[in-house]
DNA sequence: GCCAACGTTGGC
DNA sequence: GCCAACGTTGGC
C-alpha cells in the first residue's frame, strides 16, 4: 500500500521546525476545521508531510514530517478555558481529532511559496496555491511531492 | 497593518 | 434553508 502525502501549516513563531526537530515528535492538536480534521483521519502510519511555515515574512516549505500515530481524539478540545476548548466536543463524542507527527528531515533548502506559485507544473493543482486557500492540513499529490523535492535539491532561484 | 477569502453562527 | 454578520487566516 502506497503512502499518502500531506502538508502541515505551522507558524514558526508558535511552533517551528526547529522546535519539532528538538522535540522529535508532537501532537498535531488544535485543528478546528472539519476539512483539515478529515484529512488527518485519512492519514496512515508512515505517511509523509511537508512542514510549512505560514504567517511569516517568507512563507515556505522547510522540512518533512512522518505520521507516527493515526487520528485520535484531540484532548485540547476538552480543556476548559484553554485556547482550543470546544463545548460541543465530549469524551463520549469527540469532534476533533489529531495525529502525532515526528521530525523526519529538513529539506536541503527551503522552497518558498513564491517559488511554488511561479512553477507552472504546480500552480494549477496544488491545494496550497488555490486562491484564498487557508486549509491548515491538506493533501499533496505524489506528483507535486516529487516536483517539490526535486526543486529543493537544486539551488534557490535568484530573484 | 491591511484586507480578501473563507468558515461558522444565528436570526428569520 | 437562507444569508448577513462576524471572527479568523494568512499573504502581501
Amino acid at each position: 500500500m502506497a503512502i499518502s502525502y500531506w502538508l502541515f501549516k505551522s507558524e514558526p513563531d508558535s511552533f517551528g521546525l526547529d522546535r519539532l526537530e528538538r522535540e522529535g515528535r508532537t501532537e498535531w492538536s488544535g485543528v478546528r476545521n472539519y476539512q483539515a480534521r478529515n484529512n488527518m483521519k485519512e492519514m496512515r502510519l508512515g505517511d509523509l508531510g511537508f512542514f510549512y511555515h505560514s504567517s511569516t515574512k517568507v512563507p515556505e516549505i522547510v522540512g518533512i514530517v512522518k505520521v507516527v500515530r493515526e487520528a485520535y481524539p484531540d484532548f485540547t478540545a476538552r480543556e476548559r478555558g484553554g485556547p482550543y476548548f470546544d463545548p460541543k466536543s465530549t469524551t463520549a463524542n469527540p469532534i476533533w481529532e489529531m495525529v502525532d507527527v515526528a521530525f523526519e528531515r529538513r529539506l536541503p533548502r527551503p522552497v518558498t511559496l513564491a517559488e511554488l506559485r511561479a512553477n507552472p507544473a504546480l500552480a494549477p493543482t496544488m491545494v496550497l496555491l488555490r486562491r484564498g486557500s487557508r486549509l491548515s492540513v491538506q493533501p499533496v499529490h505524489k506528483r507535486e511531492w516529487d516536483i517539490i523535492l526535486a526543486l529543493a535539491e537544486q539551488p534557490a532561484p535568484s530573484i
